[in-house]
RNA sequence: GGGCCGUUAGCUCAGUCGGUAGAGCACCUGCCUUUUAAGCAGGGUGUCGUGCGUUCGAGUCGCACACGGCCCA
């Protein structure tokens, strides 16, 4: 199986025989660091400043470079603070131990390297080196290291390829942690509890969405991987639980594109008390806080457009931007039919939806939403296709909810939650009579959580943003797939 | 689901009109004790995504399929 790799890793092969032979262990335990690479260069800046000794050191890495040169060698050893350059002569380590560096040490294996620091004729702050150690030998070579990696399928696939070949890809989503980790600092902050609910829920619900299934032997039960955790969260509200949130994957069983993942990341929080004019609040100091966090900046760029995140943001009614950018006011054309005919009399090239409400949201999808570059809440949203949320006090058909957008980009969906048990469990029936008319994205009854609401839960704002187009944003990627380590792929058999 | 493009060495890529598979890096052999895309001399290491077909002959032409990318739905 080994020989179905070629040349060059039954090259490495012979090496790693060697080593072992000559009593070396490839794979040793454990290796012996006092500095890392950045470390050791920043002892010797401050040595040199000083006047003093120069500092031994010992680092440790992978190689990225080696140049021999007869009876000597330089290297650049790499960790996951920088790399260093080492310089190993014969005459230093001895005729054997030189010659074995050389003839059996490969580009991507990992050493150990210990020795004082100076400064090479060129100014480069270099690792003298008095002895080494492999750490671990690489049976396979790495990418090249002008071009690196450019592969879009190896680069997913392999993901730990294009993380060692590919800088810019390694700050993504070291900025992508940083975004999540600013998400909680904030989420804290504000007095947020997180919390973790199920995964494998018996009914799904609080999206719209197709779930994926599967089967708990053992209970020989139907169980569904969460398309969101919603509902969950606000049983939360009802237990007492003022403000809580929940970082988290969701599933959704849906085509996969730029922007769909099957699972992605979501936060989802509910703060009682408040509505969906307190959630643009929060949401707008959120984000302003994760750039400043993330990007150390509240402006940045993302496709060319200079997107400022500072708050607050635009606050535009869905029937405003619609009226304005499609000329339909759409209150005109209050059934799925009348508006239809008006969509296509207007030749706006729309495709049919299943009601009233999903028009609207396909011409917000169309016409709107690519206009909204600045950071601009969309609120107040057709009944329709808003199950759970509560409707505007002098508008039976609108409900109070809002979606967010920057730069293009649906970011996320907040609004003031349905805490009326009734009137919950008739939209969950007219929702019913939609899925029987084919909306396959209808949300199915929870019986169980209209009965927890039936017990009381108090005015409840709720916002759910996305964390991998939120990382899209801040780190000016078109592609979801950039931004998830492990992206969706077929199978390659 | 549809359209277009791509798949050739470990990596990045050439490959003309259908005529025995190419380059750089990497790798192998030798030289080289301050180099840094080190250098010098020599060596091609391959299931041309898979299958079927056309042809005297296919990386190249045709069909199907797989995987990926972009656009559309």
């Amino acid at each position: 199986m080994l020989e179905d790799f070629g040349d060059q890793v039954q090259q490495r092969m012979l090496k790693l025989q060697r080593l072992r032979e000559q009593g070396t262990e490839p794979y040793p335990a454990r290796a012996g660091r006092s500095h890392t690479a950045a470390e050791a260069l920043a002892a010797f800046e401050e040595t040199e400043a000083a006047g003093g000794e120069p500092p031994t050191v010992q680092v440790v890495g992978r190689l990225r470079a080696i140049r021999v040169m007869g009876k000597s060698a330089f290297a650049h050893v790499e960790d996951g603070s920088g790399r260093i350059q080492v310089y190993l002569k014969q005459d230093v380590l001895g005729e054997s131990a030189f010659e074995i560096f050389k003839r059996d040490f490969d580009l991507g294996d990992f050493i150990g390297i210990e020795g004082h620091l100076f400064r090479t004729r060129t100014g480069e702050v270099t690792v003298y080196v008095r002895s080494y150690q492999i750490l671990a030998k690489a049976l396979h070579p790495l990418p090249e290291k002008w071009h690196g990696l450019k592969d879009v399928e190896t680069r997913y696939r392999r993901r730990y390829l294009d993380l060692i070949a590919n800088e810019d890809v390694r700050r993504i989503f070291i900025t992508r942690t940083r975004i999540v980790s600013a998400m909680r600092r904030f989420l804290d902050e504000q007095g947020f509890l997180e919390v973790e609910t199920p995964t494998l829920q018996p009914i799904y619900g609080g999206a719209m969405a197709r779930p994926f299934t599967t089967h708990h032997n053992a209970l020989d039960m139907t169980l569904y991987l969460r398309i969101s955790d919603e509902l969950y969260l606000k049983r939360l509200i009802v237990g007492g639980l003022d403000k809580v949130y929940e970082i988290c994957k969701d599933f959704r069983n849906e085509g996969v594109s730029t922007k769909h993942n099957p699972e992605f990341t979501q936060m989802e929080c509910y703060w009682a008390y408040a509505d969906y004019n307190d959630m643009m609040w929060l949401t707008e100091h959120m984000v302003a806080f994760i750039a400043e966090q993330a990007l150390g900046s509240m402006q940045f760029t993302f496709q060319g457009h200079q997107i400022d995140v500072t708050p607050p943001w635009r606050r535009w009614s869905l029937r405003d931007a619609i009226r304005e950018l499609a000329e339909i006011d759409y209150m005109d054309f209050p059934t799925l039919d009348a508006l239809w005919t008006e969509v296509q009399r207007r030749g706006l090239g729309m495709s049919p939806q299943p009601t009233w409400g999903k028009l609207i949201d396909e011409l917000l999808g169309e016409i709107v939403e690519p206009t909204l570059i600045q950071p601009t809440f969309i609120k107040d949203y057709p009944i329709d296709i808003s199950p759970l949320a509560k409707a505007l006090p002098d508008d039976p058909q609108t409900v109070e909810r809002f979606e967010i957008f920057i730069g293009g980009l649906e970011t996320g969906n907040a609004y003031s939650e349905l805490n009326d048990p009734i009137g919950q469990r008739e939209r969950f029936e007219q929702q019913g009579v939609g899925a029987k008319a084919g909306d396959e994205e209808a949300h199915p009854m929870d019986e169980d959580y209209v009965l927890a609401l039936m017990h009381g839960m108090p005015p409840t704002g709720g916002l759910g943003v996305g964390v991998d187009r939120l990382t899209m944003l801040l780190t000016d990627q078109t592609s979801i797939r950039e931004v998830i380590l492990f992206p969706h792929m077929r199978s390659e058999e």
